[in-house]
DNA sequence: TGAAAGGCTGAACCGTGGTTCACTTCTTCA
DNA sequence: TGAAGAAGTGAACCACGGTTCAGCCTTTCA
């Protein structure tokens, strides 16, 4: 029995996946989904192109886990913000756009192909359900909030998918044309946004800008922005 | 001088391209626009595929095409809701937000290829255009309301492109799994959603419900929604 | 009626980029 | 060391669907 699988092979494997698909999230960021080529990924990770599909079986299932990793962590920090930890929903809702509006500026090629570039269907089913876990996160608060008797009783999931759908159609716009104009006015309208649609309970006055002028809601969504978009996949 | 381009040809010539686009419009009614190929619509219509390609230059153009025709009447109809005639901003964008709605879950499957299916660069830039001309009619409506002094001060732009995208996204879900279970309900949760949305002006009482008990606006917008999806190509 | 000029036809063409596979190179262990 | 088998290589392959074009048909008008 002269060859067996061992230790170090299997972390030969892994390293070359990694690199293999860094290289593909690097292709990505840099020019979307439509830059991705099968040729493109084997070029820049220095292997054959049939190395690549050692690793992954088509190029479909790749470009599906590019976007896996690109969005993962993304949806962590926007859970992680929005944790019940006694603030009020609309603040938890506040943290979240935010979360998400600051991250997407800062990576406008990355956020834009991950939320707008037309993509094919392995991909955009992987988007869907991203979709659906943002949807899902808001939801919970949303639903917190109704328990809580901040918000009157409504259809948490419609208007959670309505918060997400919102926040990335008014990004889209600002992220194609690379405007970086005034990218702080454009988060606060789109967190001010999020706070005006929630639906009050009645007799309870509107809530306007809670969370812009304190300092400690920001200081925990300026870290977020400031995390990594992905893991660093060099490390194994 | 033997042959001329006379009216009777330039009919005929109108006809077969009328005839072309809307067997090409009934394709992608039917099946999105994965299902629109070249061979399809040749068949369909009665014509050789070289024929098709005498009437439209390309597969592309052929496709934006087809989105325009049926995108106009769309923007047409919620343009004319939302027109201003004395009614307050909230009720035309509840106008505007109830047509949208009503129309895209009467025609699911061209509602989600138009809004939300993976199509190329081509339709893709029509989509573009499409929604910033939600956006601005929307806009207009909340300029509107700001000067009127009903709504504070905001970035319009920003928030029509939101009202616009928080729509397309909640109906995404429910148009793709066909659920045309309690239709009223999500239309109904969308309007209000759209209501709660607008910046109020510093004092004034949030406004709730405002549209759904009445019977004038909902005239309106039940006509808008049993208005055909698009002309009746046939007819030249 | 017939010459001129489009229009129509559809089988063949073609470009792209994902996918394969015969071959080489490397790793393991008796 | 050498046999066994995995990992890597990259040129060739191929599927697909948009696009073309040489030949035929239809319309126009002197």
């Amino acid at each position: 029995m002269p060859y067996r699988a061992t230790d170090q092979t299997e972390a030969r494997r892994l390293a070359a996946r990694h690199q293999i698909l860094g290289c593909a999230l690097d292709v990505v960021s840099a020019g979307g989904y439509g830059a991705l080529s099968v040729n493109a990924v084997a070029e820049g990770s220095g292997v054959a192109v049939g190395t690549v599909y050692r690793h992954f079986p088509s190029k479909a299932v790749l470009a599906a886990e590019v976007f896996r990793t690109a969005a993962e962590p993304e949806l962590e920090v926007v859970t992680a913000v929005t944790a019940a930890d006694g603030r009020s929903a609309g603040q938890r809702i506040a943290a979240g756009a935010e979360a998400f509006c600051r991250r997407a500026v800062a990576a406008p090629v990355l956020a834009y192909a991950q939320l707008a570039e037309p993509v094919d269907p392995a991909v955009e089913s992987e988007r869907l359900r991203l979709r659906r876990g943002y949807r899902d996160v808001f939801a919970a608060v949303l639903e917190d909030g109704v328990e809580a008797g901040e918000l009157a009783l409504h259809d948490t999931a419609t208007v959670a998918a309505a918060l997400v759908g919102g926040l990335g159609e008014a990004l889209v716009g600002p992220l194609a044309s690379g405007g970086d104009h005034n990218r702080d006015a454009l988060v606060a309208t789109l967190v001010q946004f999020c706070l005006n649609c929630l639906p009050q309970k009645p007799g309870s006055g509107a809530h306007a800008l809670e969370p812009r002028a304190g300092s400690g809601a920001r200081a925990i969504d300026d870290r977020a922005a400031l995390l990594p978009h992905h893991r660093p996949l060099a490390t194994i």
